[in-house]
DNA sequence: CATGGGATTGACT
DNA sequence: GTCAATCCCATGC
């Protein structure tokens, strides 16, 4: 995807990466479920300002932002909007598309719909870490690819955000309808 | 320099 | 359903 893609607002980004492609060495997987973060919100990292941190947030769209959760996940996110907004897609989930028996090896697990279905788990199964922060996403090595032919104008569900205890109700969170590999928990309504 | 709080996951009751 | 693991970073003294 080209800077353009990633310069909208946020909102736009983190609805549109539904059915785009992260690819990283050997793995790639269609991305499933994302969440909206900005500023102007406290939710966000980027709400306390510019500091080291969030550096990337407040810089050029386009690049990747990761950071450690929890002291043990790493969490990969798409830099949005303009430099100067501190705002970003997160990558919730993927439908595992290229490198399967790399992402089981790496997950300790065999079920398909296990390997990429939450934030921590895809950068696990990819091999993402922190030292793929701030990286230029279309130009390797770590890629957002457009949308396969298959997935073109997929069905998606807004709802709340995930595991976050400030501006819960914000709908930000977005989900490709009934995909089986979308996160717990499922959202409101989810498809039988 | 010390502290507190997570954009989670997996194991266990 | 509950809970611990574990570390980076922002803040405050």
């Amino acid at each position: 995807m080209t800077r353009d893609f990633y310069a909208r607002g946020v909102l736009d980004v983190a609805r549109d990466l539904i059915g785009c492609v992260v690819r990283f060495g050997s793995a790639a997987g269609v991305i499933v479920e994302t969440e909206a973060y900005h500023d102007s919100e406290p939710a966000c990292h980027a709400f306390v300002g510019l500091t080291p941190r969030t550096r990337i947030l407040f810089g050029p769209p386009g690049f990747s932002y990761v950071y450690r959760s929890y002291g043990i996940h790493a969490l990969l996110n798409a830099v949005a909007e303009p430099e100067g907004v501190g705002a970003a897609a997160l990558i919730r989930a993927l439908q595992p598309l290229d490198g399967l028996d790399r992402m089981r090896a790496r997950r300790g697990l065999h079920r398909v719909d296990q390997l990429c279905s939450g934030p921590g788990k895809l950068t696990q199964a990819l091999g993402i870490d922190l030292a793929q922060n701030g990286l230029d996403l279309d130009s390797g090595p770590l890629t957002i690819e457009p949308r396969p032919a298959a997935w073109r104008d997929p069905p998606t569900i807004a709802s709340t955000r995930i595991g976050i205890t400030k501006a819960i109700e914000l709908p930000w969170r977005f989900s490709a309808a009934g995909n089986p590999h979308v996160s717990r928990p499922r959202p409101p309504g989810w498809p039988a």
